[in-house]
DNA sequence: TTGCTCATGTCAGTATCCTCACATACAATC
DNA sequence: GATTGTATGTGAGGATACTGACATGAGCAA
Protein backbone atom coordinates (compact mmCIF):
# COMPACT_ATOMS: atom_id res chain seq x y z
CA UNK A 1 0.00 0.00 0.00
CA UNK A 2 0.99 3.57 -0.73
CA UNK A 3 -0.49 5.23 1.94
CA UNK A 4 2.60 8.19 2.76
CA UNK A 5 3.74 8.84 -0.92
CA UNK A 6 1.07 10.22 -2.55
CA UNK A 7 0.32 12.23 0.69
CA UNK A 8 3.61 13.87 -0.11
CA UNK A 9 3.00 14.62 -3.68
CA UNK A 10 -0.07 16.50 -2.61
CA UNK A 11 1.29 18.37 -0.33
CA UNK A 12 4.05 19.41 -2.36
CA UNK A 13 1.47 20.83 -4.85
CA UNK A 14 -0.42 22.19 -2.15
CA UNK A 15 2.35 24.04 -0.55
CA UNK A 16 3.35 25.33 -4.01
CA UNK A 17 0.18 26.64 -5.34
CA UNK A 18 -0.43 28.22 -2.10
CA UNK A 19 2.59 29.88 -1.79
CA UNK A 20 2.36 30.95 -5.76
CA UNK A 21 -0.90 32.72 -4.81
CA UNK A 22 -0.34 34.26 -1.96
CA UNK A 23 3.03 35.75 -3.90
CA UNK A 24 0.78 36.88 -6.53
CA UNK A 25 -1.48 38.73 -4.28
CA UNK A 26 1.34 40.07 -2.42
CA UNK A 27 3.19 41.37 -5.81
CA UNK A 28 -0.27 42.58 -7.08
CA UNK A 29 0.62 46.29 -5.81
CA UNK A 30 3.77 46.54 -8.19
CA UNK A 31 1.44 44.65 -11.47
CA UNK A 32 4.41 41.96 -11.04
CA UNK A 33 3.41 38.66 -11.66
CA UNK A 34 5.50 35.57 -10.01
CA UNK A 35 7.09 35.14 -13.23
CA UNK A 36 8.21 38.21 -13.60
CA UNK A 37 9.64 38.29 -9.96
CA UNK A 38 11.25 35.13 -10.73
CA UNK A 39 12.83 36.22 -13.84
CA UNK A 40 14.40 39.63 -12.45
CA UNK A 41 14.98 37.74 -9.34
CA UNK A 42 17.61 35.16 -11.78
CA UNK A 43 18.48 38.33 -13.68
CA UNK A 44 20.61 39.86 -10.37
CA UNK A 45 22.14 36.46 -9.57
CA UNK A 46 23.40 35.87 -12.77
CA UNK A 47 23.50 39.56 -14.80
CA UNK A 48 24.17 39.45 -18.58
CA UNK A 49 22.47 35.56 -18.89
CA UNK A 50 20.75 34.69 -22.22
CA UNK A 51 17.11 34.46 -22.59
CA UNK A 52 17.62 30.54 -23.30
CA UNK A 53 19.60 30.30 -19.92
CA UNK A 54 16.79 31.79 -17.73
CA UNK A 55 14.39 29.92 -18.96
CA UNK A 56 15.77 26.70 -17.89
CA UNK A 57 16.46 28.43 -14.07
CA UNK A 58 12.77 29.19 -14.30
CA UNK A 59 11.12 26.22 -15.29
CA UNK A 60 9.58 27.76 -18.43
CA UNK A 61 10.31 27.61 -22.26
CA UNK A 62 12.35 30.11 -24.04
CA UNK A 63 9.07 31.17 -26.36
CA UNK A 64 7.90 32.16 -23.36
CA UNK A 65 10.60 33.51 -21.31
CA UNK A 66 11.09 35.55 -24.24
CA UNK A 67 7.70 36.62 -24.00
CA UNK A 68 7.95 37.95 -20.69
CA UNK A 69 11.43 39.57 -20.91
CA UNK A 70 9.79 41.52 -23.57
CA UNK A 71 7.25 42.36 -21.47
CA UNK A 72 10.31 43.65 -19.00
CA UNK A 73 11.81 45.31 -21.82
CA UNK A 74 8.43 47.09 -22.64
CA UNK A 75 8.71 48.22 -18.72
CA UNK A 76 12.34 49.46 -18.75
CA UNK A 77 12.81 47.04 -15.96
CA UNK A 78 15.19 45.19 -18.52
CA UNK A 79 17.68 45.64 -21.32
CA UNK A 80 19.11 43.73 -23.74
CA UNK A 81 21.31 44.57 -26.83
CA UNK A 82 20.06 44.53 -29.99
CA UNK A 83 22.82 42.43 -31.53
CA UNK A 84 25.01 40.02 -29.82
CA UNK A 85 28.62 40.40 -29.53
CA UNK A 86 29.30 36.76 -29.73
CA UNK A 87 26.83 34.10 -30.95
CA UNK A 88 22.96 34.40 -30.98
CA UNK A 89 22.77 34.15 -27.01
CA UNK A 90 21.45 38.15 -25.79
CA UNK A 91 22.70 39.23 -22.71
CA UNK A 92 20.19 40.75 -20.44
CA UNK A 93 20.29 42.65 -17.31
CA UNK A 94 18.59 44.91 -14.86
CA UNK A 95 18.13 48.47 -15.62
CA UNK A 96 18.33 50.45 -12.05
CA UNK A 97 14.40 50.85 -12.14
CA UNK A 98 14.30 46.96 -12.87
CA UNK A 99 16.98 46.95 -9.60
CA UNK A 100 14.76 49.06 -7.68
CA UNK A 101 11.23 46.82 -8.37
CA UNK A 102 13.60 43.71 -7.54
CA UNK A 103 14.07 45.68 -4.25
CA UNK A 104 10.29 46.09 -3.53
CA UNK A 105 8.92 42.94 -5.30
CA UNK A 106 11.69 41.29 -2.51
CA UNK A 107 10.77 42.71 0.68
CA UNK A 108 7.08 41.44 -0.25
CA UNK A 109 8.19 37.81 -0.87
CA UNK A 110 10.30 37.66 1.60
CA UNK A 111 7.09 38.57 3.51
CA UNK A 112 5.49 35.47 2.37
CA UNK A 113 7.95 33.19 2.94
CA UNK A 114 8.62 34.14 6.30
CA UNK A 115 4.89 33.77 6.54
CA UNK A 116 5.05 30.44 5.15
CA UNK A 117 7.97 29.37 7.29
CA UNK A 118 6.22 31.12 10.29
CA UNK A 119 5.45 27.71 12.22
CA UNK A 120 8.45 26.34 11.33
CA UNK A 121 12.12 26.72 13.60
CA UNK A 122 14.98 27.46 12.05
CA UNK A 123 16.07 23.85 12.32
CA UNK A 124 12.70 22.79 10.33
CA UNK A 125 13.45 24.85 7.79
CA UNK A 126 16.35 23.94 7.23
CA UNK A 127 15.61 20.24 7.31
CA UNK A 128 12.77 21.35 4.97
CA UNK A 129 15.29 22.26 2.50
CA UNK A 130 17.73 19.93 2.77
CA UNK A 131 14.35 16.95 2.26
CA UNK A 132 13.10 19.31 -1.19
CA UNK A 133 17.07 19.79 -2.49
CA UNK A 134 17.25 15.70 -2.29
CA UNK A 135 14.43 15.18 -3.78
CA UNK A 136 15.31 17.09 -6.61
CA UNK A 137 18.59 15.21 -6.93
CA UNK A 138 16.64 12.44 -6.93
CA UNK A 139 13.91 13.57 -9.61
CA UNK A 140 16.99 14.90 -11.86
CA UNK A 141 18.19 13.11 -15.22
CA UNK B 1 19.72 39.81 4.29
CA UNK B 2 17.29 36.75 3.31
CA UNK B 3 19.73 34.27 1.70
CA UNK B 4 17.88 31.24 2.86
CA UNK B 5 14.42 31.89 2.66
CA UNK B 6 14.42 32.65 -1.26
CA UNK B 7 15.99 29.48 -1.68
CA UNK B 8 12.96 27.63 0.23
CA UNK B 9 10.17 29.05 -2.37
CA UNK B 10 12.62 27.80 -5.33
CA UNK B 11 13.54 24.60 -3.92
CA UNK B 12 9.73 24.40 -3.59
CA UNK B 13 8.95 25.29 -7.26
CA UNK B 14 12.21 23.39 -8.23
CA UNK B 15 10.93 20.00 -6.52
CA UNK B 16 7.17 20.35 -7.61
CA UNK B 17 8.19 21.46 -11.56
CA UNK B 18 10.45 18.06 -11.48
CA UNK B 19 7.59 16.12 -9.94
CA UNK B 20 5.32 16.98 -12.50
CA UNK B 21 7.34 16.82 -15.24
CA UNK B 22 8.23 13.16 -14.05
CA UNK B 23 5.22 12.13 -13.60
CA UNK B 24 3.68 13.37 -16.44
CA UNK B 25 6.22 11.46 -18.57
CA UNK B 26 5.43 8.27 -16.27
CA UNK B 27 1.71 8.55 -17.11
CA UNK B 28 2.41 9.67 -21.38
CA UNK B 29 1.67 6.03 -21.93
CA UNK B 30 -1.80 5.51 -20.51
CA UNK B 31 -2.87 8.86 -22.12
CA UNK B 32 -3.27 10.58 -18.79
CA UNK B 33 -1.90 14.08 -17.75
CA UNK B 34 -0.95 15.05 -14.38
CA UNK B 35 -4.34 16.76 -13.95
CA UNK B 36 -6.18 13.48 -15.19
CA UNK B 37 -4.98 11.39 -12.62
CA UNK B 38 -5.06 14.30 -10.08
CA UNK B 39 -8.99 14.32 -11.18
CA UNK B 40 -9.70 10.32 -11.10
CA UNK B 41 -7.55 10.23 -7.93
CA UNK B 42 -9.73 12.63 -5.53
CA UNK B 43 -12.49 10.61 -7.41
CA UNK B 44 -12.25 7.55 -5.47
CA UNK B 45 -11.24 9.17 -2.16
CA UNK B 46 -14.32 11.15 -2.55
CA UNK B 47 -16.50 9.51 -4.53
CA UNK B 48 -19.70 11.34 -5.52
CA UNK B 49 -17.91 14.50 -4.86
CA UNK B 50 -19.50 17.75 -7.08
CA UNK B 51 -17.44 19.30 -9.90
CA UNK B 52 -16.86 22.37 -7.79
CA UNK B 53 -15.47 20.31 -4.52
CA UNK B 54 -13.20 18.71 -7.03
CA UNK B 55 -11.74 21.73 -8.43
CA UNK B 56 -10.89 22.67 -4.83
CA UNK B 57 -8.93 20.14 -3.94
CA UNK B 58 -6.63 20.23 -7.20
CA UNK B 59 -6.02 23.16 -7.21
CA UNK B 60 -7.85 24.74 -10.41
CA UNK B 61 -10.81 26.56 -11.11
CA UNK B 62 -14.48 24.91 -11.82
CA UNK B 63 -14.56 25.83 -15.38
CA UNK B 64 -11.15 23.71 -15.53
CA UNK B 65 -12.17 20.63 -13.79
CA UNK B 66 -15.29 20.67 -15.71
CA UNK B 67 -13.54 20.45 -18.91
CA UNK B 68 -11.71 17.62 -17.64
CA UNK B 69 -14.53 16.28 -16.17
CA UNK B 70 -16.03 15.95 -19.75
CA UNK B 71 -12.85 14.39 -21.28
CA UNK B 72 -12.80 11.64 -18.74
CA UNK B 73 -16.65 11.34 -19.25
CA UNK B 74 -15.99 11.04 -23.22
CA UNK B 75 -13.53 8.64 -22.34
CA UNK B 76 -15.78 6.56 -20.14
CA UNK B 77 -13.54 7.09 -17.13
CA UNK B 78 -15.84 8.68 -15.12
CA UNK B 79 -19.88 9.47 -14.87
CA UNK B 80 -22.26 11.69 -14.12
CA UNK B 81 -25.92 11.96 -13.71
CA UNK B 82 -27.57 14.67 -16.21
CA UNK B 83 -29.64 15.86 -13.34
CA UNK B 84 -29.12 16.39 -9.77
CA UNK B 85 -30.87 14.86 -7.52
CA UNK B 86 -31.15 17.86 -5.23
CA UNK B 87 -29.50 21.26 -5.77
CA UNK B 88 -27.39 21.72 -8.78
CA UNK B 89 -23.91 19.91 -8.01
CA UNK B 90 -23.82 16.45 -10.58
CA UNK B 91 -21.83 13.67 -8.11
CA UNK B 92 -18.90 12.32 -10.16
CA UNK B 93 -18.25 9.09 -9.75
CA UNK B 94 -15.70 6.41 -11.17
CA UNK B 95 -16.67 3.67 -13.90
CA UNK B 96 -14.82 0.45 -13.61
CA UNK B 97 -12.93 1.54 -16.70
CA UNK B 98 -11.82 4.17 -14.47
CA UNK B 99 -10.96 2.34 -11.19
CA UNK B 100 -8.67 0.20 -13.72
CA UNK B 101 -7.38 3.50 -15.15
CA UNK B 102 -6.54 4.82 -11.83
CA UNK B 103 -4.62 1.57 -11.02
CA UNK B 104 -2.49 1.38 -13.70
CA UNK B 105 -2.14 5.53 -13.25
CA UNK B 106 -1.07 5.14 -9.37
CA UNK B 107 1.42 2.21 -10.00
CA UNK B 108 3.51 4.67 -12.14
CA UNK B 109 3.00 7.43 -9.83
CA UNK B 110 4.09 5.38 -6.89
CA UNK B 111 7.11 4.98 -8.72
CA UNK B 112 7.90 8.56 -9.70
CA UNK B 113 7.11 9.04 -5.74
CA UNK B 114 9.38 6.45 -4.34
CA UNK B 115 12.25 7.68 -6.69
CA UNK B 116 12.01 11.19 -5.79
CA UNK B 117 12.38 9.98 -1.91
CA UNK B 118 14.75 7.30 -2.59
CA UNK B 119 17.70 9.46 -1.18
CA UNK B 120 15.62 9.86 2.25
CA UNK B 121 14.93 7.57 5.12
CA UNK B 122 11.40 7.29 6.40
CA UNK B 123 12.10 9.67 8.95
CA UNK B 124 13.42 12.61 6.66
CA UNK B 125 10.20 11.50 4.56
CA UNK B 126 7.77 12.04 7.77
CA UNK B 127 9.80 14.76 8.49
CA UNK B 128 9.44 16.58 5.24
CA UNK B 129 5.43 15.86 5.02
CA UNK B 130 5.29 17.41 8.17
CA UNK B 131 7.17 20.70 7.13
CA UNK B 132 4.94 20.69 4.16
CA UNK B 133 2.11 20.48 6.47
CA UNK B 134 3.14 23.13 8.34
CA UNK B 135 3.70 25.42 5.25
CA UNK B 136 0.42 24.56 3.90
CA UNK B 137 -1.47 25.74 7.07
CA UNK B 138 0.68 28.85 7.73
CA UNK B 139 0.08 29.85 4.19
CA UNK B 140 -3.91 29.16 4.38
CA UNK B 141 -6.27 31.39 4.95
C1' DT C 1 37.25 23.99 -46.03
C1' DT C 2 33.48 21.00 -45.22
C1' DG C 3 30.21 18.80 -42.52
C1' DC C 4 28.14 17.80 -38.14
C1' DT C 5 26.33 19.04 -33.65
C1' DC C 6 24.48 22.03 -30.39
C1' DA C 7 22.51 26.27 -28.46
C1' DT C 8 19.90 30.43 -29.22
C1' DG C 9 16.29 33.37 -30.96
C1' DT C 10 12.02 33.55 -33.33
C1' DC C 11 7.54 32.49 -35.70
C1' DA C 12 3.14 30.01 -36.07
C1' DG C 13 -0.36 27.31 -34.17
C1' DT C 14 -2.44 24.94 -30.34
C1' DA C 15 -3.77 23.95 -25.71
C1' DT C 16 -4.62 25.09 -21.21
C1' DC C 17 -6.08 27.85 -17.64
C1' DC C 18 -7.82 31.97 -15.95
C1' DT C 19 -11.16 36.05 -15.11
C1' DC C 20 -15.59 37.89 -15.75
C1' DA C 21 -20.27 37.08 -16.04
C1' DC C 22 -24.79 34.90 -15.66
C1' DA C 23 -28.47 31.46 -14.48
C1' DT C 24 -29.99 28.13 -11.25
C1' DA C 25 -30.90 25.84 -6.76
C1' DC C 26 -30.84 25.39 -1.88
C1' DA C 27 -30.57 27.44 3.04
C1' DA C 28 -31.37 30.99 6.29
C1' DT C 29 -33.61 34.98 7.79
C1' DC C 30 -37.23 38.17 8.26
C1' DG D 1 -43.92 34.13 1.06
C1' DA D 2 -39.99 37.29 -0.07
C1' DT D 3 -35.20 38.31 0.30
C1' DT D 4 -30.53 37.52 0.91
C1' DG D 5 -26.46 34.68 0.85
C1' DT D 6 -23.99 30.83 -0.74
C1' DA D 7 -22.75 27.16 -3.91
C1' DT D 8 -22.84 25.07 -8.41
C1' DG D 9 -22.72 24.69 -13.45
C1' DT D 10 -21.90 27.03 -17.72
C1' DG D 11 -20.49 30.28 -21.38
C1' DA D 12 -17.40 33.96 -23.59
C1' DG D 13 -13.15 36.06 -23.97
C1' DG D 14 -8.40 36.81 -23.05
C1' DA D 15 -3.85 35.79 -21.11
C1' DT D 16 -0.33 32.60 -20.77
C1' DA D 17 2.52 28.67 -21.78
C1' DC D 18 3.34 24.96 -24.62
C1' DT D 19 4.83 22.07 -28.99
C1' DG D 20 6.73 22.09 -33.52
C1' DA D 21 9.55 24.14 -36.80
C1' DC D 22 13.09 27.03 -38.88
C1' DA D 23 17.26 30.08 -39.44
C1' DT D 24 21.44 31.65 -37.43
C1' DG D 25 25.91 31.32 -35.22
C1' DA D 26 29.60 28.93 -32.61
C1' DG D 27 32.51 24.84 -31.73
C1' DC D 28 34.53 20.60 -33.12
C1' DA D 29 36.22 16.87 -36.12
C1' DA D 30 37.55 14.92 -40.39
Amino acid sequence: MSNLSPQLGYLLKHAQSLLHLRMDEALKPLDLTVSHYSCLYRLRLEPGISAAALARRTFVTRQSMNVMLQQLIDRELVTRPAQADSGRALPAVLTPAGDAALDAAQALVDAVEQRMLSALTPGDSAALARGLAACVDSLAE
